[in-house]
Formats: C-alpha cells, structure tokens, sequence
DNA sequence: TCATAAGATATATTTTAAATACATCTTTAA
DNA sequence: TTAAAGATGTATTTAAAATATATCTTATGA
C-alpha cells in the first residue's frame, strides 16, 4: 500500500514552495533539488497550478509561488486531488467482476478504513 | 492509493473457506470461481498457510480448510500479513534519499494515518 | 503398489501503471 | 527580439505485480 511519487511529489513541491515563502522557485531548481525528473514534476506543477495550490508565472524571471496560504491548504485534500486511483481493490472500480460483491461487506469496510486515513490527513496542513 | 490484487485474493479465499465451513475446497475451484490465475492463487494460499490462516491438506481429496474461527481473524492482521510494501512515500523506505527528511514532519502524519486506517480494520474480523 | 489428484516450489514471462524522456509550443521580461 | 521560463503532447522506459510454465512432493483409493 502506498501513495504514487506522483503525490509524494506534489507534496514536496508545496513545501519547498511554502518554505521559500514571496521567492519565485524554478521547476529546474526544485527538480535538481529533489533529484527527480523535471518533465515528471512539470505535469504536478501543471496539476497544482489548475487546482490552485500554486500560481505559475511563465517567462524570464518567471517561477512558482505557494497559491494560498499555508495553513489553508490540508494535507488531506491534497492527497485526494493528486492520488488518481483511490480504488483499495477491485470492487471499488467501475468494473469490478467480482463475484462475491453483492453478499460482500469488505467494500463499506475498507471505505471506512480509507476515510480514517484521510481524516487524519485533513487535520493537518502544509504549515505543520 | 489502493492494495494489491494479491492482499484483495487472500480476503476473498478466506471468505470463501469461511463459508464453506467443514467443506474441503481445491485452490482450482476458488480460481474458478474468482477468475483469477491459479499460480498467483497458490502462492497467496501458500503464505495463508505458513501463516496458519488455512490448513491446506496434500493429495488425493485434499483442499483448503479455514485454520482458525473467522472470529479470530482480523481484517487489519490480514492485510499487514499479505500487504507486503506498506511504505507509503520515499522516505518510509531504507533507501529514502529525500532530502527535507530531516526536517520534514510529513512522516509521523503519513504513520498516524496508515495507523488509522489499519484500526478500522482491526476491528473487523472475517465473520463480518 | 501405483495412478491420480491434490498442493509446493522455482523460474520465466507478460502486463500494467507509473515514471521518465523527448520534442515542440507559448509566454514574458530584459 | 531573444532567452528564460512554463505548457502540452507523445513516446519510451522501469518496476512491481500478475500470470504462465515446468517440475516436484504428498497422500489416498482402486
């Protein structure tokens, strides 16, 4: 079980952006810093853009700035705007072929689980 | 975020043992029944059965018997047991490079939530 | 006692999602 | 008007998971 570098990133992103505060932060810097791929972190960054977590400003001295203010923005919501697939397991999917689903009481258990998780992810905030 | 099809096999074995009861069944009919590929099946009967969910009889005959009351077998047990990768993010693993760990908080939140989801789960048991 | 039906084990291949790479386009400030 | 930044689309690579193939072991019943 685990979340994609994909939201490991995302994650990193917004706090190396929050940390660095009014400072405009480069891909390439964060990239470097992070060791991680740049075109990789381009499609989180077009991500968090669009969804408001940050404001990207194009051309020279252009670069990336926090969108809110830290302590608005929750790690919870975070997770379920950047992780794609929350599907635990199959009978959660549209196509779910499992043959014991309708008898099954796996589904509301493990969503319960799952909420639990996030849960504790909403009460906190980049600013922790 | 979700498990793998093998944590999501072995719930679905043992429920199928547990309705079964006294019933002797063949890991080629609980492939049958679940679509799913009979060698990736035996290896996760394999390890319920090292790990003392099931008894699994040899030869002629033989079959899978749940090994123990489905009262007694928890939900968040199972799934430490058969979910093997339980590191959410780079810097759960031995081989984390991340370099914020040192002063990042991310980790003990991440845990805290793992933990959260995992007592849902313990406290359900098979027979649920 | 041996043929057969069951599980056990090891290795190889395939599949899939995620990650990365490559190429090209758009914007904007100096 | 050019260079530095982000934007977008497609292709390739990687790694984990799943599946397949092959062979071995066990046990029972004819």
């Amino acid at each position: 079980m685990h979340l994609t570098r994909y939201t490991d990133y995302a994650i990193r992103v917004l706090l190396y952006l929050a940390v660095k505060g009014e400072e405009r932060t480069t891909i390439n810097e964060i990239a470097q810093t992070f060791s991680i791929s740049r075109n990789h972190l381009m499609k989180i960054v077009q991500e968090l853009n669009q969804k408001g977590y940050l404001t990207a400003i194009r051309g020279k001295n252009g670069g990336l700035l926090l969108g809110r203010s830290p302590e608005t923005i929750s790690l919870g919501a975070l997770v379920r705007d950047t992780e794609h697939e929350m599907a635990l397991v199959e009978c959660f999917r549209e196509d779910n072929t499992c043959v014991i689903t309708p008898s099954c009481r796996l589904q509301p258990i493990l969503a319960e689980a799952l909420s639990a998780f996030l849960n504790v992810l909403d009460q906190y905030t980049l600013a922790d």
